[in-house]
DNA sequence: CCTTCAATGATTGTATGGAAGTGTATGCCG
DNA sequence: CGGCATACACTTCCATACAATCATTGAAGG
């Protein structure tokens, strides 16, 4: 048995490469881009691109006019910071569930992502350490009982990843990112809720504190 | 100049309407629903019905089940309360900061909203009511300079309205949600955080109390 | 020189044909 | 009568054709 026989449809690769092409800024915010010129780009017709802009666009990671044609979308510093404020008080809320009780397995799976996310923090391979990140905030979720609370998290990740990769180019940024990590869990650990709040608050205010140098220093990636 | 010369697609008039049938429970969980049918019951081909449906799955309202076809989604009691607790942090938060400032036209419209939804509560008329419900938090989001919050909270209602539908068939019932509105704004205007929250509380926690009941009673609605 | 208007090109929105996949029913064989 | 293989019906998924809409360009007229 291959890995994967197939399993997956077209358009829903053209929708992750495409995602993940526009998160890592790839493509720059303000490009124009087609139905077309996606298809071509992946060796399909229109249709599949057609679907991966439609569910982009949902995300807010590109803008769709009307009869017109697709923009991949700026970063917005107003809808950063309310999706940062949303972000932060729903899993304020995680972590408050989580120190009252947490599933075991998701704990053990936990104690795996901090050394895979370190592990790859010290090669400064950021994609790896991104998908390890989404996966302790994911375990979290899962551990406190609200696995719901990921997947809205997840939409609103959207919003701020952009501007998370602009900050994180150097490397031992990803270092600090690891130890709040081990932080906001141990603070778990201890079922101490307002520590882990504090811990959280710390972890997703890091890149608030960028933000001004990025919007300065690329001032045409912001809208 | 008419009032809309077309002005919207195809698609978003499928979706919208099939969005609408399914939250008023007019097409039941459960049931199978296809590309095809969906074009024919709106005159239109399978397109504009396929992209309703990708747009509804993203919401969890039909599962597509891969080369196999659609249902729609049974009721969930454990993503039900998942996202009522969700929604209940965001909104408590949104009427934290709401307690903090306020911006003056998004209040006076709360006023005529209230009035509006009073009326259509007197009335009888449900859809109205909803329409107004959901114009409430989402001028209580905006007023509080949190518009994003609304449209996470928008989409956690999909996984709440159909309970809350159902919950909903007494006219008092209506009126009893007015008059919770209007408390939540008094103790916004009043400044009062606690008073707030716990007004929320109540608010948002009557269609709890209630899912048991329904759950007995439309057990073929629920997974 | 500026404004207006028609032609052109590009892009989306819609319809439809065809390929591939899945579950079911049917008929055959033991 | 039960188990198995094959054929069939149904659906999605992808490709492509066509129509409608919008921006641009360029020329004509004031």
């Amino acid at each position: 048995m291959v890995a994967k026989p197939a399993g997956e449809s077209i358009a829903h690769k053209v929708e992750r490469q495409l995602r993940s092409d526009i998160l890592s800024l790839a493509l720059p915010p303000g490009a124009r881009i087609s139905e077309q010129e996606i298809g071509e780009l992946y060796g399909s017709s229109r249709q599949p691109g057609r679907e991966a802009l439609i569910s982009l666009a949902k995300s807010r990671l590109v803008e769709i006019l009307p009869q017109r044609g697709a923009v991949i979308a700026r970063i917005s510093v107003s809808k950063l910071m309310q999706a940062a404020f949303v972000r932060e008080t729903i899993e304020k809320a995680v972590a408050k569930a989580a120190c009252n009780s947490f599933h075991f397995h998701a704990r053990s799976r936990l104690d795996d992502c901090l050394v895979e996310q370190e592990r790859a923090a010290l090669a400064g391979d950021r994609t790896t350490f991104r998908r390890f990140d989404d996966l302790f905030h994911r375990l979290l979720a899962e551990g406190a009982g609200l696995p719901m609370a990921w997947t809205v998290v997840e939409d609103l990740k959207a919003h701020i990843d952009r501007a998370c990769c602009l900050s994180l180019r150097n490397a031992e940024a990803l270092q600090r990112l690891v130890a709040e990590h081990r932080a906001i869990l141990a603070a778990i650990d201890a079922r101490d809720v307002s520590a882990a709040e504090q811990a959280l608050n710390l972890h997703l205010s890091d890149l608030l504190r960028d933000l001004p140098r990025l919007e300065a220093q690329h001032p045409d990636l912001f809208e």
